[in-house]
DNA sequence: TAATATTTTGTACAGGCATACAATTTATTG
DNA sequence: CAATAAATTGTATGCCTGTACAAAATATTA
C-alpha cells in the first residue's frame, strides 16, 4: 500500500485540542502572554507535548488563526442562507462580521494583535488577504450587478474599513454592541445609494428606521 | 533654596534622544522586537544607560507614545488654523489624522500595536481615551451647532471608526494614500447630511467632486 | 589644581522563554 | 502474553530579556 490504510486519528484530535487551547490562552493573555507552557497547561497536557505535534509555536499560532477565521466565515454563510432580498444579503454579510457570541473585547484584541503581527509574520498577512478578498467577493455579489465598479470599490472599502475600525474600538474597550455596529455600517452605506438603487436592492424602509434608533443616544 | 536653581538640561536631552531612538526601533522591529539593548544601541549609547534616565522600559514606551501623539495633534491644529469655513474645519480634522509624512505601513503598525497592548497596559488605554476625546471634541465644534446630539454621536463614531479602520488596513499592507483616506471619510460623512446642512457648513461642491475621483478606480 | 558631583560604561544576575530529548507510560500488534 | 510502536511526561539546555550596579570617565566647582 502506498498510503497508510488507517491513519491514527489521535494525532488530529490532539492538534485540534492544542489549537483550541491556544485560542483560549490567546483570548485570556493576549498574543504576548501566549506561551507554549500555558497552552499545554490549558489543554491539560505536559509542556513538552507541543513539540511532538507541532514543528514549533508558530505552527500552533497559524492553526489558531485559521481556525477562528473559519468559524467567522461559517457565521457569514449561515446568515447569508437566511437572506431573501439583495439588501438582506448585504445586512447578512455585515452581521456575519459581528457575531453575537464573539464580539467582545478579548476577541477584538486578539484580532488586532494578529493584524499587528502580520507586519513581521507572512502567514498572518496571507490570512488577512484571504479574509478581505472573501469580504469583497461577498459584497460584490450584492452590489456589482447594480452599480459601477468604481463606486463599488468605494463602498467595499468603506464597509471593510468600518468593520475593522469597529473591532479596533472594541479592542480599545469601547462599549459598542454588535447591533449598534451593524446598524452603523448598514446605515452609512445606505446613505451612499440613491432611492432607485435602494429600491432595486429591496431595502425595507421600516427595518432601516428601526436600526437608526440603535445608533444614537449612547452618552 | 527649595528647588534646584538651574536644573541640568542634559537629562532632558538624553530622555528625548532615547524616546526618539525607541520610536525608530519600534518602527523597524515592532513592539515585540523593541528591546532595551536595541534602543540604547540605536541611540548610540551603552545598554545600561536606559535604567539611569528611566524607571524602566515601560516609561520609555509611554514617553514614546505620548511623543508621537503630540506630533499628530500638532498636525491637526496646524490644519485647523488654515480652515475658513466649518466644512473646511471638518476636512482639516480628518486630514490631520492622515499626515502625509507619517501615513505609512510602519507607523500604522506601531499605532495598531499600541491599540493591542492597551488591553494589558493601562497607560496606553489612557492615551487612547485622550486621543478619542480630542477627536470627538474637535468634531463637535463643527457639527454640534447644526445637528442633534444623537446624529452627532453617529457621525463622530463613524468618523473615528473609519479613521481607525483605514490605519488598520494600512498596517495590513493595503496601498491606500492619505488623499484617498481623507476623501473616503469626507465623502462618507457628507452623504449623511442633507443639502441645507451642507450649505450651512459651506461645503464647496467642486472640491467635493474633485475628491470623489481619488476614491474609486484602484484595481 | 584638587575635590566633588554627574554621567556613562560594561558586565553580571535572575527570570522567562522555546525547544530538544531521554525516560516513562500507554496502546497496539503478533 | 510478550514485544513492539505510539504517546506522553518531566526536565534540561541555551538563548534572550530587563534590570541593577560597581567601576570608569567626564564635567563642575572650590
Amino acid at each position: 500500500m502506498a498510503i497508510k490504510p488507517k491513519r491514527t486519528r489521535i494525532e488530529d484530535i490532539r492538534r485540534v485540542e492544542l489549537v483550541q487551547a491556544a485560542y483560549r490562552v490567546f483570548m485570556l493573555h493576549g498574543l504576548g502572554g501566549m506561551t507554549t507552557a500555558r497552552i499545554c497547561a490549558e489543554a491539560g497536557m505536559s509542556p513538552g507535548i507541543l513539540a511532538y505535534y507541532f514543528k514549533g509555536k508558530d505552527e500552533v499560532l497559524f492553526g489558531m488563526v485559521r481556525y477562528s477565521n473559519r468559524v467567522l466565515s461559517q457565521d457569514v454563510v449561515a446568515h447569508l442562507h437566511q437572506a431573501k432580498t439583495p439588501w438582506q444579503r448585504f445586512e447578512a454579510i455585515v452581521e456575519g462580521n459581528f457575531p453575537d457570541q464573539a464580539f467582545d473585547r478579548n476577541t477584538a484584541n486578539a484580532w488586532v494583535s494578529v493584524c499587528a503581527a502580520a507586519h513581521t509574520n507572512t502567514n498572518y498577512a496571507k490570512l488577512q488577504n484571504i479574509f478581505y478578498r472573501r469580504l469583497t467577493s461577498n459584497l460584490a455579489s450584492v452590489f456589482l450587478p447594480i452599480i459601477s465598479a468604481d463606486r463599488f470599490d468605494a463602498i467595499a472599502l468603506a464597509t471593510s474599513v468600518m468593520i475593522d475600525g469597529l473591532w479596533l474600538r472594541k479592542a480599545a474597550g469601547a462599549t459598542i454592541t454588535c447591533q449598534k455596529s451593524v446598524a452603523l455600517v448598514v446605515q452609512q452605506i445606505a446613505a451612499q445609494l440613491d432611492a432607485t438603487e435602494l429600491a432595486t436592492l429591496q431595502l425595507n424602509v421600516k427595518d432601516q428606521q428601526e436600526r437608526l434608533k440603535s445608533i444614537g443616544s449612547h452618552r
